[in-house]
RNA sequence: GCUCAUAUGGCGGAAUUGGUAGACGCGAUUGACUCAAAAUCAAUUUUUCGCAAGAAAGUUCCGGUUCAAGUCCGGAUAUGAGCACCA
């Protein structure tokens, strides 16, 4: 069989007889299927394309043989710097680019035989799609949500160009190689942080996958906590930070400013100022790429200045560091290096003091315990890397050296004594002295409960000094210097291992436990802290409670070309005006230059024709906005077309997009349901409260598809050389063999390699499918051996392809297939039903096969359901296990009593055999699944 | 560093959600057909022992729950992805 001659022959059936075309407002129950539209790349169809529109197609199919009005659209994302660059490089128009590489998208797409409907198609670069993304703009700043912003941008002087963080990675230019520096640049803005929370409540009323829902939350990075205001020591000023961990308050030592934050100027004393300056100068030449990847080492400037501790108080200082970044919270933070790991790392290296105000708690309180205070030594011995230990054998098991704080003394001198009357050891240094741990235990030698407040210390023996242990009559113990390993293995005391963590691997307790040095908190653990901080803030009006989102707002402003241009006209009187929306679309020029400008204006602003207007308010004169929309902009919205693509007075009507409701299954990269899908999400939700769409949440399930790798398990690229090309295997094996083969490659969620084997493979399995057409007979309806395995096929191919099982519903049917040539004959039924599961995954053959047999189109018919009476089946084969072990099978009649099923199994000659000698314990039988049987 | 995901034969991957681990496919080996090759068909293919019947081990590692664990719980390791000083 010639597969291209019958590939051609269905697409174009297809085509003329408008079998995908899908009908609005149909009696049909309809049934939106979305794949993300691609950007029309120079370098044609990826096999990952066609990995996710197989996918989607196959539903699409299925879903139109079930009897609903499926819309299964297709279109393209051809705005963005790729096609630009190719521009100025070859002196042509973007959208003459643009166009070519949508014809060999489409084409590509066409010899695939995906079952798009064609007639709904369109560029968001088209004038008719790009006036409502304008349009839609507009009401953005109509409702007060778009707006004029400073923002820092990557600037490369060389290029003279903006660049993109991914452009910017590193800190140099990806095109020169030059650095990059941080320029001020005034952007439109879209308000997207105000919708943080509604982002967040409405994932409940979608169905995205979990990963999704996931990447979502993590974005929108919501996080509960306070602003607390601190007074500066000899100003009237005030300033506020954000912590979610206002609990630890009290343990509060210093407080950092962002180098950007408006008052560090005012506050910073002469002696400093040169000093702080110099500072703020060497950050602006770092991008916030630099800020946060190259500084592993905490730097910061002291100004001088002190704040107020609120609760105390206390006079700590202001220092300003990178560390603390402008655009989050308010710019300045309370710094508690007992709590925090970096501001422990921060103090640290400027000496500055650490007070623990949280104390771990282990060990199980009780009542009546005594208190005490305690010391938990470690001494470490460099030279033979070995710790010293006590081991107390069966009264007490190996533990560090311990001892109980007398009178007067302080943890350290409590240590010191211990060792020496203990071990003898007397030449140490102090190497860390830990935060203090809260254990309670039970002392067996003096019957009573414990709470002590331990402080674990860590010594390194410098020499082997040592004088004769004074040991008290009880104490009866050998010491031991012992591994690691040993003391990760033996020492079991939770106090003892606890300390042993402290002091070998310092840092800052970020842990909850039991609130000290803290006045009205102490005793409180963290969360019950935190609430009554809040609350005694509150009261005395220092601070409050807050909730803040990592998401920001939106920088919506490209210096570029090709974009949508932001259809804004700026007007020395009346200053920014919005164009009328009856002279929408603003069309891109014609140009022969689309160069940035020197100072990294769009191109736009050397068209001077193009940029001088007239002021809509006042008719002076004014000038065009010259930035254009991100990439991100028309793909926000592309599914609210698809559902009424040709109307020319609203963007889509509310009777279309009420009839189609929400998009039923969406599929994408993973790559986009972080940032795609949520600034999707902002536009609906956007649009929903303005009351222009139906729903506030416009899709419902999302997917995301694993990518296709190279068959080096390695991301397929040009300069790997492990690129394949779709056009090449459709040429060679043929449209349904790819599609079948990409199907079956693996987990539709995860990666997959390529492999040219398992495609052939696939081929097989085709031919295989084409040679039963020899086997088929003259005989009526289904054979009566194939009812049950059909039946089962049905149904599990059914339940795959809405569930993403798409590799197993492929191995379903390559198993009916093989039972099928494992008889001498098949009727044509039982054919046909092999044909119509098949042809949602491989539909040119499938039909062509279909057509021999003289039915009608598969595509025109229904989709087979399963005759749940025709599963059932009568006799079953289970396992018997003795003690979990399979011993044998019996085969048992499905309702077959349950001591039936019980003395077949002990009566099977294998089961004898390991039961003989021993005691028959119990027999578990699971109805129809298993026995086993247990024997001591 | 944090978050998430993943870990099963030579390979891609199944396992009805706690009930016969390795479906299906690839690869490999052997045989049939052929002058030969391809295609096709038949058989074998987790490892070890065994002529076989069968036995033992086995789903990254350690521990636990259970009559029964790839699946559940606790801990560790590795790989991948995303975020990355988010207070």
């Amino acid at each position: 069989m010639n597969f291209k001659e019958i590939e051609s022959k269905w697409q174009k059936y297809w085509e003329d007889n408008n079998i995908f075309v899908a009908k609005n407002g149909s009696d049909k129950k309809p049934y939106y299927i979305l794949v993300e539209f691609p950007y029309p790349s120079g370098s044609g169809l990826h096999v990952g394309h066609v990995r996710s529109y197989t996918a989607q197609d196959s539903i699409a199919r299925m879903k139109r043989m079930q009897g609903y009005n499926v819309l299964y659209p297709m279109g393209w994302d051809a705005f963005g710097a790729p096609a630009e660059q190719y521009a100025i490089k070859n002196h042509i128009h973007p959208k003459e680019a643009v166009k070519e590489n949508i014809k060999t998208f489409k084409a590509q797409m066409k010899s695939l035989g995906f079952s798009f409907d064609w007639t709904r198609e369109f560029s968001t670069t088209d004038p008719e799609y790009y006036k409502w993304t304008q349009w839609q703009f507009l009401q953005f700043y109509k409702h007060g949500m778009a707006y004029k912003d400073t923002v820092p941008v990557n600037w490369c002087p060389t290029c003279k160009s903006v660049l993109s963080n991914e452009d910017a990675a590193g800190g140099v230019c990806e095109r020169c190689g030059s650095q990059v520096v941080q320029k001020e640049k005034s952007q439109w803005m879209l308000r997207m942080s105000e919708y943080a929370e509604d982002l967040l409540q409405g994932l409940d009323d979608t169905n995205f996958a979990e990963r999704v829902k996931l990447g979502q939350i993590n974005w929108i990075g919501k996080s509960v906590g306070a602003h607390v205001d601190f007074k500066i020591k000899g100003h009237d000023k005030t300033f506020t930070v954000f912590t979610t961990r206002c609990d630890t308050l009290f343990g509060a030592t210093y407080c950092v400013l962002a180098p950007e934050h408006e008052y560090v100027l005012d506050i910073t004393t002469k002696e400093h100022l040169e000093e702080v300056k110099e500072y703020i100068r060497n950050c602006s030449l770092k991008n916030e790429m630099e800020r946060t990847e190259l500084n592993k080492e905490k730097t910061g400037v002291f100004t001088g200045a002190y704040a107020i501790n609120p609760v105390n108080g206390r006079e700590i200082p202001i220092y300003i560091s990178d560390y603390v970044l402008a655009s989050y919270g308010t710019g300045s933070i309370m710094a508690v290096p007992a709590h925090d790991e970096r501001d422990y790392e921060f103090a640290k290296k400027f000496n500055i003091p650490i007070i623990q105000v949280l104390e771990e708690v282990t060990g199980t309180p009780h009542e009546n315990e005594s208190e005490k205070k305690s010391i938990v030594a470690v001494v470490y011995d460099r030279e033979n890397d070995k710790y010293l230990t006590i081991n107390w054998k069966e009264k007490g098991g190996r533990l560090f050296v311990g001892g109980t704080i007398k009178d007067g003394e302080t943890p350290l001198e409590c240590a010191i004594r211990e060792i020496k009357e203990e071990t003898g050891y007397t030449d140490l240094e102090l190497k860390e002295e830990s935060f203090k741990i809260n254990h309670h235990y039970y002392a067996y030698n003096k019957d009573k409960y414990f709470n002590i407040e331990a402080t674990p210390l860590l010594f390194e023996l410098k020499t082997n000094k040592k004088i004769e242990q004074e040991l008290d009559d009880d104490e009866d113990f050998e010491v031991e210097w012992v591994s690691k390993d040993v003391i990760l293995k033996e020492i079991k005391d939770q106090l003892h291992m606890k300390s042993f963590e402290y002091v070998t691997k310092p840092g800052a307790m970020v842990g909850d436990g039991t609130h000290t040095n803290s006045s009205f908190l102490d005793g409180l653990n963290k969360e019950d802290a935190i609430n009554k901080m809040i609350s005694w803030l509150e009261d005395k009006k220092l601070g409050k409670k807050k909730i803040n989102y990592k998401m920001r707002d939106w920088i919506f402003s490209r210096q570029r070309f090709w974009g949508e241009p932001i259809p804004m006209i700026y007007c020395e009187k009346c200053g920014y005006v919005p164009m009328k929306e009856e002279d929408l679309p603003l069309l891109l020029p014609d140009v022969a230059e689309y160069e940035p400008t020197e100072d990294g204006e769009s191109p736009l602003a050397n068209i001077k024709e193009w940029v001088n207007t007239t002021c809509p308010c006042c008719g002076g004169k004014a000038k065009r906005e010259t930035d254009t929309m991100p990439n991100w902009a028309g793909s926000s919205w592309y599914f609210l077309r698809f559902m009424d693509p040709h109307n020319d007075k609203e963007f889509a009507s509310m009777d279309a997009m009420k009839y189609w409701g929400k998009v039923d299954w969406y599929n994408g990269g993973m790559e986009h349901t972080a940032r795609h899908l949520l600034y999707a999400r902002f536009w609906v939700q956007f649009l929903y409260n303005i009351g222009l769409v139906p729903n506030k949440e416009m899709i419902w399930t999302r997917v995301s598809h694993g990518m296709v790798l190279g068959s080096n398990n390695e991301k397929m690229s040009k300069s790997k050389g492990n690129v394949i090309n779709p056009d090449d295997i459709v040429k060679e094996y043929g449209a349904d063999t790819l599609r079948v083969y990409e199907m079956f490659m693996g987990d539709y969620q995860m990666d997959a390699p390529w492999s040219t084997d398992s495609l052939r493979g696939c081929k097989r399995f085709i031919d295989k499918v084409i040679r039963l057409l020899d086997k088929v007979n003259d005989k009526e309806g289904f054979t009566k051996e194939l009812e049950v395995i059909q039946n089962k096929s049905i149904k599990k191919v059914t339940e795959d392809l809405t569930t993403l099982g798409y590799n197993t519903a492929i191995s379903t049917l390559m198993i009916l297939t093989n039972s099928y040539e494992d008889l001498e004959s098949i009727t044509k039924e039982d054919y046909h039903l092999l044909l119509t599961l098949l042809n949602p995954i491989a539909p040119h053959i499938t039909e062509e096969l279909n057509e021999k047999l003289g039915y009608e189109p598969i595509c025109l018919g229904k989709f087979p359901v399963c005759d749940e009476s025709k599963i059932v089946e009568e006799e079953k084969e289970i396992a018997v296990q003795v003690n979990g072990k399979v011993r044998a099978t019996i085969k048992i009649k499905v309702d077959e009593e349950e001591n039936e099923v019980k003395k077949k199994a002990l009566a099977e000659e294998n089961v004898i055999k390991h039961i003989d000698g021993k005691e028959v314990v119990k027999v578990i039988v699971i109805k129809g699944k298993i026995v086993n049987i247990v024997v001591k």
